[in-house]
RNA sequence: GCCAGGUUCGGAUAGCGGCAAUUCCAACAGACUGUAAAUCUGUCGCCCUAACGGGCUACGAAGGUUCGAGUCCUUCACCUGGCA
């Protein structure tokens, strides 16, 4: 397994989890809390920063470290899957065409969202990793519908390979360079996948991601697809698997070849008062593959209004050292967003212990 | 003392002849996986049924009118204004 990836001349350790700022924002933290929390990286999104506040917006900030005051490392991800979460839910939002993606955001002027102009947004946002355009289909797209998106995301893939190596010698350095990764669509049809891997790799791409929907119609994590994907690529290139997930998720997909990982369910459920525990010590725990090693707790349940308890006693964050589960239901119930804060730093803080302890266990 | 308005399911509200009865809050339960999410979905008088459904008790109290009353009428109790 990689331990280390280099990108824009800085190594990122891995695995590593990076939580989702989609808009340029872990929600409610501050750069400094983040380093705090233990996070190395974060994932910003193309799509959604394209219109607020505007890529060119943030290349004149001095690109999106500066503009967020953020020292770690930046994945920016392409909005690929914003096409699943919006298109594929109302038109409104858009149209998937060969050429690119026509962009028509609410209160926003309409754009034809192309491959190449994906890519020059990445390099205007200024991040270590690029993500490749892809076509991502909806959770109920047929066979012929997946069949085209991956037909469209290796064509995507290789124009997007094109502009990368544009400016790049643009910018005439070679050595210090951003990464550019492929997104792997398929979804549940073995060949599909195996191809869409297939041709990406022999396009050659820094690292590879496996992209669509990582869970089942039953919500377990897709491990046959996962598995084939990795399988699929190069033994030693960084392993992406996007959107992935729970604690005991990734662990199981590091053991498949996964390095990289995002999620917005440890910023998402926080600010839901769904807070993540462990049961048992992880410093002592030698798989962190299993369910039952974790817990959630409901902080918005009336039984932890007197609850004098940290939220995890195993766990040393800022939010546990210093509050108790019954001043921090007090926050949620008075809607205060110190509780979204402190909860945030909390549910990251323990994914980064999870990430370190399996780093540990190697 | 006179006049006017009010009293509804934990709290606050709607309803002015067909109602177990609106909405909000609270409470309870559930969901959330490359974030249109500090969001969303249920339940929320009691009892029976796996379910469709059924039974009982309810809009301050007591009477009355009506096929039928939270809704109309009478009296009483309490609360809030205005005038004495």
């Amino acid at each position: 397994m990689i331990k280390f990836i280099r990108a824009n001349g800085k190594l990122i350790s891995t695995p590593a989890f990076f939580p989702d700022a989609t808009r340029a924002v872990i929600k409610s933290l501050t750069p400094h809390d983040l380093a705090d929390a233990g996070v190395e990286g974060i994932v910003i999104n193309t799509y959604h920063l394209l219109f607020t506040p505007g890529s060119k917006i943030i290349k004149k900030a001095g690109g999106a470290h500066k503009f967020m005051n953020f020292k770690g490392h930046i994945i920016s991800d392409s909005g690929g899957f914003q096409m699943l979460s919006l298109i594929h839910k109302s038109k409104k939002f858009g149209k998937i065409t060969d050429k690119g993606i026509k962009l028509t955001y609410p209160g926003f002027k309409e754009v034809l969202f192309t491959p190449e102009k994906c890519i020059d947004a990445q390099f205007d946002l200024g991040s270590d990793i690029m993500i490749c355009l892809d076509d991502c289909p909806g959770i109920d797209a047929s066979k012929k519908e997946i069949d085209e998106s991956v037909e469209r995301t290796v064509k995507w893939a290789e124009r997007c390979k094109k502009r990368f190596q544009e400016n790049l010698n643009k910018n005439g350095n070679s050595t210090n360079r951003p990464l550019l990764f492929a997104v792997v669509q398929g979804g549940s049809y073995t060949a599909l996948r195996v191809n869409c891997a297939k041709a990406l790799v022999k396009l050659s791409f820094d690292g590879y991601a496996f992209g669509g929907w990582p869970m089942t119609r039953k919500n377990e994590l897709d491990i046959k697809f996962l598995k084939l994907v990795s399988d699929n690529t190069p033994k030693n290139s960084a392993k992406y698997a996007l959107g992935v997930g729970k604690p005991e998720e990734i662990a199981k997909c590091v053991k498949m070849g996964y390095s990289i990982f995002d999620c917005v369910l440890p910023t998402r459920d926080a600010r839901h008062k769904r807070l993540y525990v462990f049961n048992k010590n992880p410093s002592k725990t030698k798989d962190l593959t299993k369910r039952s090693f974790y817990g959630y707790l409901d902080l918005g349940k009336t039984m932890y209004s007197n609850n004098k308890g940290p939220i995890d006693k195993y766990c040393s964050c800022y939010a546990c050292k210093h509050y108790t589960r019954s001043y921090i239901h007090h926050l949620f119930k008075i809607k205060d967003s110190l509780a979204h804060r402190l909860c945030t730093i909390h549910n990251v803080y323990m994914y980064t212990t999870v990430i370190k302890r399996i780093r540990e266990l190697g």
